[in-house]
DNA sequence: TAGTGGTCTAGACCACAAA
DNA sequence: TTGTGGTCTAGACCACTAT
């Protein structure tokens, strides 16, 4: 068993509250023996929840459980965009624009791409229990995103690239701030112009680099918190 | 030499651009040659890097720098609170208060220690470059921090845990969102009631697991941007 | 002192990318 | 096909915690 999947495992028994008696994993020793794997394979599962923020290991005494969920909460770390971490079914997305645009100097510099490559440029308005949750401004390169309609920008982009294009997505650089909302964004969030909104900015990369996506989104303020789980080391 | 101390290496030589011109870090045989190093330590320190968001490895390619440091913005992976990422001479801390309190019921829960435990409550503005910057509402845990006093609040509080107290930080939940700023923040901060502000909470551990503190920065929402080098795989 | 995590060695073979 | 990173084995010893 790869490490990879052994951390899997090991977060599913974390989800399910195996461990939450003790707040501990069993030792190192104990894993090995239990699930027959190698102590390589434990320490590079665990390694991996740690650098994901899910526990913490003390040496000389064991490894901790890091119970910090924010309910509710959209994580810094794991996600960009939107769908992941709601149920499907709450998630409504109007398409409120979709063009194949030729990057002009500003768009070939925000997508790191020469002057002139298409790009497709996205508007769409995220709708979570009925309720307006984000205005999100985005661009996809066509040359890694070769179709993109209506119909598919109606569901998860993300789940998309990544099942039916089969895309490896790597990473992403956020950055986030907050604003004033504009008359226009005020009037799609039911919210009024000046009012506080949370901004995060995305630009994300394919995992042998290549920027496929850059976005803005737009958040209603009173319903978006992030949440990360940072280790200070 | 240690992975850890071997990523610390490679981080130098990023930022002095040693691996700008091509992009990428040399192949692990070399390192493991130019260095004297075991490919355990090359891959460890690699690793590192990869989970701070530094570099990115393509399998059959090589290591790539990921090159996007944002200027001015603060990272939300590495640090808490401020002075990390400036200028110690630019930061100026005034101190409105500090106390040494017990904990109530609502405290207690926020610091996840029994009701009555001794409490240091700390407000501080944050003033960089002869502007105010943040307005920081902290708590302490005295059974941890034992002396917190006026002289020592006016600095930074992390390189005084660390290294006066020689204790170890080892994480932090963090969650951020915007928030209308009211009237006292907003004269501190000189902006108006009712504009936007960026807010971050921390809940800080050292790296045994123990909570020493939790905070609430309230930024100046023209001034700050966080920034965050997310892994989506 | 015993238990537990941290580091390391010296190999081997696999998976993927580029030529 | 070659070079590169990814995974793994089977050990050994070190550093820290708890008792």
């Amino acid at each position: 068993m790869k490490s990879q999947e052994f951390a899997q495992l090991l977060q599913t028994n974390i989800n399910n509250g195996l461990y939450s008696e003790t707040g501990k994993l069993p030792t190192e020793d104990m894993l090995m023996k239990q699930y027959g794997v190698t102590r390589y394979c434990v320490r590079g599962a665990v390694n991996l929840l740690v650098s994901l923020g899910e526990v913490y290991p003390v040496q000389g005494s064991g490894m901790f459980v890091r119970e910090s969920k924010r309910e509710g909460c959209l994580s810094l770390n794991n996600t960009t965009g939107l769908t992941a971490g709601f149920d499907p079914d709450t998630v409504v997305t109007r398409v409120l624009a979709l063009d194949l645009e030729e990057a002009d100097a500003a768009l070939a510099k925000r997508m790191k791409c020469p002057f002139g490559t298409p790009i497709y440029a996205l508007k769409r308005l995220r709708i979570v229990d009925g309720e307006p949750y984000a205005v999100e401004y985005s661009y996809y390169a066509k040359s890694i995103v070769h179709i993109l309609n209506r119909e598919i920008a109606e569901g998860s982009l993300y789940r998309y690239i990544r099942e039916d294009l089969a895309l490896n997505i790597g990473f992403a650089d956020k950055v986030v701030y907050a604003e004033k909302l504009n008359a226009d964004d005020a009037a799609l969030l039911n919210l009024s112009e000046g009012d506080p909104t949370l901004i995060a900015e995305d630009d994300a990369y394919l995992s042998n680099g290549q920027m496929f996506n850059a976005s803005k989104m737009v958040y209603h303020y009173q319903k978006v918190k992030f949440f990360n789980l940072a280790n200070l080391k």
